[in-house]
DNA sequence: TCGGCCCGATAACCTAGATCAACGCGCACC
DNA sequence: GGTGCGCGTTGATCTAGGTTATCGGGCCGA
């Protein structure tokens, strides 16, 4: 039953034979999904599934209605890394029938037990780098140009001032056009006809090498800026209890 | 020497006091590059670099010499975690004046000992996500709809094939054309134009929910295919030397 | 049996952004 | 003091792909 879970992780290179023993003794659940159903939800924990039959998307739906598709889960993936150390910021939904096992239980939860060690940190700062190159398809796949640079322009400055590296409303950004127009996937003329726009209309300015913010507010707004999708992936509710976390109400 | 690096580690989920003890015993040797500098060659191992001070682009030079940029790496950022259990798919470059802190010699090789842990396992599937996320970066902002159609119906195919589940030259792929449009950022409408072309000249046909591949070269091709991008990121170079695994046959 | 409704298929038209071309400025280098 | 050259700036033009609208078939539920 856990063969194809222990043979998925393995391909992501050879486990110890102890740890491969542990998994085997897991206890799997099994579902099956229609076409078009919910697999995972977004916003939820998740500990271990792995689609053992059919396809399914990983997507997000935008505030406008228009959605995202990340990628395609084939048999044998794990599709919800995203919800190991956070809540998911994307939904999986089954393209085809679909069958997926679920581990859980408290064997799991003592393979996951180290999370102050140093690879779960790794983890941790790898998702954190997927799920900002999440937000990058967003922009690259469905955000106009003047959006795609609001965003980017929200991230240069929202993540230094989060550092302390910003002074009030500037930081730095040594980039020439070009680069802006290599990260957001548009020519260097268009990109320098956004700028402009956006320095016209108040919003931002660069030069100097360094990022002027002069209107937050609207800059994220029009950027669809979400500061979530450049936090460390954490979620302090799992942390080790180290002290007894006063019970936070958590709704469904 | 070694504070950052431990606070940056940090944030993502406190470490255990034995780790962070640990971490404070290694070397850090410091690096400066200058602007336009390459931090990080693609296609290298590396162990664990800090950026720790200025900006730096994480980027990909296209076959076409175009390039799309990942993502900015801001102080504090672990710029090399692609190069981990692999050679890393992007390079890094100093967008300003740079400083970057390596952590070498043998204590880390310790910290990161336990490559057959599951945790290490899972470090692995996140990587291979994120490197799958940056392939899709690529389609989206600098291909043409072709391009991303083809290198999508490549991946779905490839994937598939590797796992045994395509015959011949075909495989499952439920999905409606809205599915596809989400997927590479495109319209309804222009799939179905890009579809229609495809199936035209040979290369591909996409019906009842299934893929058929009619000129997988040319398909490729045009696509700018790299199964490297889909494939489990493992380095067989630095895997612990287990006892030869049981290997069941696989045919690729 | 008759609607809805989803999905594929086309056609007509529109626009965001690309491409091409030119110019100016600052600056390193000879 | 010239002379490249990288970079910003701008205008003119082109096009890939979006938008809107329409039609037909399959399917399902009343």
């Amino acid at each position: 039953m856990n063969r194809l879970l222990i043979a998925s992780l393995d391909r992501f290179g050879p486990l110890r034979e102890g740890v491969r023993e542990r998994l085997s003794e897991c206890v799997l659940t099994s579902e099956t999904f229609e076409a078009g159903q919910v697999i995972l939800p977004a916003g939820e924990r998740s500990r271990l599934r792995l689609l053992a039959r059919g396809l399914a998307v990983k997507q997000t739906m935008l505030s406008d209605g228009a959605r995202q598709i990340f990628g395609v889960a084939t048999p044998g993936d794990l599709i919800d890394l995203a919800g190991l150390f956070a809540v998911t910021d994307y939904e999986v939904r089954a393209l085809g029938p679909c069958e997926v096992r679920r581990l859980d239980g408290r064997e799991l939860q003592g393979l996951l037990q180290d999370q102050g060690s140093f690879l779960a940190a790794v983890c941790r700062a790898v998702l954190t780098e997927a799920r900002a190159h999440r937000n990058g398809m967003i922009s690259l796949g469905r955000r106009s140009a003047a959006a795609r640079t609001a965003n980017l322009f929200c991230e240069i400055y929202w993540r230094q001032k989060t550092l302390g590296l910003a002074k009030d409303d500037r930081c730095a950004f040594p980039a020439v056009q070009g680069d802006i127009a290599d990260a957001l996937g548009l020519s260097v003329v268009h990109i320098h006809r956004v700028l402009r726009a956006l320095r016209d209309d108040g919003l931002a300015v660069v030069k100097n090498g360094g990022l002027q913010i002069l209107d937050w507010d609207r800059l994220a707004a029009l950027g669809d800026f979400d500061p979530q999708a450049f936090r460390p992936q954490t979620d302090p509710e799992v942390e080790p209890p180290v002290k007894p976390a006063p019970s936070r109400g958590r709704r469904s």
